[in-house]
DNA sequence: GTCTATACTTCGATAGAC
DNA sequence: GTCTATCGAAGTATAGAC
């Protein structure tokens, strides 16, 4: 039972950082939330800046893991490349605070990633970088930039996850009759559009000579 | 030469609401950066939210005009689509900021926008849609969902001039031997991409192939 | 480990002279 | 329109009892 405050708080501190950002979060509201005292905020993680760390590292393992897991399960570049892909859709949904702290780092240039985080993240570019390079290597994959088609699966990837608030207040007023995208249709659709743009250009017609799922 | 001070105030508070978010930032700062009194912020700007709102409606309005202008420039949809499409990507360049208060506006679910910040936004969203679903009906475009399209276009866009601070930093490190992609590559590379997506083909749920080699 | 009370700082905003 | 000086609120952090 020692650690469950410990534990309230970090649950407590994802949501309002999340909610608010870095410099927005206030750690009375953290502290109330997790039904604790705000000096034990300071007590468990010594401050402010400590507890977000802690809270961005907790997120960025839980990716790590399943990218590092991804890339290991197959050997066909396409194959990885499309596990990665699923890994991040899953991870997305099972905690949708992670892809909102990624865009903070991001916007805020990755001023708060020590070398852990940065480690975790730097795993993500190795794997869509040897993917996309093995099969144009191997003439398995269009032979494009590894930056590009990073870019091609995480950006709308993450930006439709984290719009979902501001879709639901907006689209309705801005266009009432079109339908609202579920995350999983949203996921295969650009599945599909990635998966035809890797496709190699030269052999495009050969018949059936690999699947996708 | 009255208004120079508000002015500066205004090129001021762009940058640092853009490196500092709305609650990271301090008047102090704005005032100093603008070589004027943070006295003056309240004079012109009544408060801190009003500024942000200012420069808020300042920033979108340059969309805005670029993106009614390119919808009005062309009949065929496809064509529509790309001059919004270009028109987005030059805003983007010359006004970097732009995307960075786009997203901040999304993450926080859209709570500084007031009815004429999103009637900029509703335009965009407008003309993507009426060009799908204008083209679908003439078979000259895939039917696919409008916001997928949205989507697609402009979070890649977005993500991808956010982060060249972050990517400047951690690029050279996490894969010193990629390429850097420069945004006029990007931004051809993307506009492909979404046209071989929009093509129409004959069988449009098989995913393995396409109208031409 | 937990809580209360409080010290110390920063920040947004204003008053009032010029 | 512009500046200086300053107020009051809110925020982070700590001291010290239990």
């Amino acid at each position: 039972m020692t650690d469950k405050t410990r534990e309230n708080l970090l649950q407590s501190a994802t949501e309002v950082f999340v909610k608010k950002g870095f410099s927005g979060a206030r750690v009375d509201e953290i502290a109330r939330e997790a039904n604790a005292n705000k000096a034990m905020i300071y007590y468990h993680f010594q401050s402010k800046e400590g507890l977000y760390k802690a809270v961005l590292l907790r997120q960025i393992s839980v990716v790590k893991e399943l990218v590092l897991g991804a890339a290991e399960s197959e050997r066909d570049p396409l194959r990885r490349l499309q596990s990665l892909y699923d890994a991040l859709g899953r991870a997305f949904q099972a905690s949708p605070a992670l892809p909102h702290m990624m865009i903070r780092e991001v916007l805020a240039g990755g001023v708060h990633m020590d070398s852990e985080v940065a480690g975790a993240f730097k795993g993500i570019v190795d794997v869509v970088r040897t993917s996309v390079e093995e099969g144009a290597r191997a003439g398995l994959l269009r032979d494009v930039n590894p930056l590009f088609v990073h870019v091609m699966m995480i950006a709308p990837l993450i930006l439709f996850n984290v719009s979902r608030p501001y879709r639901e207040r907006f689209l309705p007023l801005a266009a009432p009759d079109v339908d609202p995208l579920s995350a999983d249709a949203f996921h295969a659709q650009l599945e599909d559009v990635l998966a035809r743009f890797l496709e190699p250009c030269e052999d495009a017609r050969a018949p059936n000579s690999r699947s996708h799922p």
